[in-house]
DNA sequence: CCAATCACGATGGTATACAATTGTCAATCG
DNA sequence: CGATTGACAATTGTATACCATCGTGATTGG
């Protein structure tokens, strides 16, 4: 059979597909971290085999969305309080190091592309109220400046690390709270850092990104604070199934 | 068939094996940059069939040791100057944050890993001459040091990130003359590095990491520069196949 | 003689059948 | 009654057969 529902008309290829639709489900939420992937299930919702599939499992392992026990399966990476630390220790590096080069290099269809972005979040700031889904669809607004920013530095390398690098965070339940908490910084970090990229200033836009990201791990470590007073001790996010 | 020629004893999975295998020959530069992997081929010659094979190069195109065009086939990835430089400034970053973690939170395990491996590397420069195998040797020994160092850290993101950067820079066939380059500085400075290490001193590790990486750097952008000079303009080191 | 097109061969992409491993549940023995 | 062991079911790992796509070279028409 060529496969009971056979929707994609322009399908690259399967593997490509399998991997960017299970990606968006588990960027998107819809699979939580330390849920079963299974391959049967998973392929059959999608319309394809468990080759292509797995082959897109596979990928995504390497980066780092998922783990794979062997003869257990697959499993979406869950993200600890400890570990989040560290990949914002290391986003804060990398940001401020694509800011600067993005600052030098940017074309002007980006800086467009960040004009536009911002008008966007204005629309958004110009609102009293936000509903959840408001909210949501701005952090994933303000999420398309940094996405532009890694993109114009042209360095494939550090395009695919700091993707997998947000991808992972993006794991992390908690981060929707730490950026709620305090919208209104944020939302003056993006500003500086798109005005710092823009006007070229590549020492400027490394200082801003630098000092966005070391919020977010300041405002982490309260919450890690908080678990600890909480619990008496710190605990993962999820329970880790042996 | 169960496989004409069976030697592994142990494989946990078959495309465990694969994956190890096929970037140890790349690692080793069995294959060379540019160069076609052939399914058929490979998977005959490592004794298994089609399907770990290709799950193990889905995850080394992930990690950038490999290229997949669609219907076209992987090849090995060739990376140009360019790129190597990008390559360079990253690892100048990281290496410097990984030796300051590392000075922080290494075990007398890996104090103890790192002094067998200097005592390794006094035996070479206690030599003369080195015949080229020898040479070839105390790279890898070197590369030792960093790979342990990077490894003490503890964080699994940064881990991966610095093994995919030191696989991508090792495709590189200009390394080797690079580092040959100055030898004697070499030397002195991963006899740095791990002092400062192992003096749990992050500060002076994050200054010596950085140090021995920017002179690579330079070293490679006279390369760069010698190339200008030759050819007019900077060529790729292979040619890419349309 | 050159160029365009068609057919064929090689290679990768996908599906499916089968083997191996693991977890679970029940039965039996202490 | 509890624990241990054994068989079965579910799930992943592997092999192979088949299909789609692309590159290449030959053939034919200008």
């Amino acid at each position: 059979m060529k496969g009971s529902g056979n929707i994609d008309r322009n399908p690259a290829t399967l593997k490509q597909t399998a991997f960017d639709r299970v990606r968006a489900m588990i960027l998107r939420g819809e699979v939580r971290p330390g849920e079963p992937l299974r391959e049967r299930e998973l392929s059959d919702k999608l319309g394809l085999s468990r080759t292509p599939l797995r082959e897109a499992l596979n990928k995504l392992e390497i980066e780092g969305l998922v783990e794979n026990q062997p003869h257990r399966g697959y499993t979406v990476t869950v993200v600890d309080l400890k570990t989040a630390g560290e990949l914002l220790d290391l986003r804060m590096l990398l940001d401020a190091h694509a800011a600067a080069l993005a600052a030098d290099s940017i074309t002007e269809k980006g800086i467009a592309e960040l004009d536009a972005v911002m008008r966007r979040l204005a629309a958004f700031e110009a609102h009293e109220h936000l509903s959840l889904d408001d909210l949501a669809e701005e952090v994933r607004t303000g999420m398309r400046i940094h996405e532009i920013i890694v993109r114009e530095t042209g360095q494939r390398f550090l395009i695919d690390t700091l993707n997998a690098l947000y991808g992972r965070l993006s794991l992390l339940i908690w981060v929707d709270v730490l950026w709620i908490d305090r919208w209104d910084l944020t939302r003056a970090e993006h500003k500086e850092i798109v005005a710092a990229v823009t006007a070229r200033d590549g020492k400027r836009a490394a200082r801003a990104a630098k000092l966005h990201v070391q919020r977010s791990r300041d405002d982490l470590q309260r919450v890690v604070d908080a678990q600890s007073l909480l619990h008496g001790t710190h605990r993962p996010l999820a329970e880790g199934r042996r």
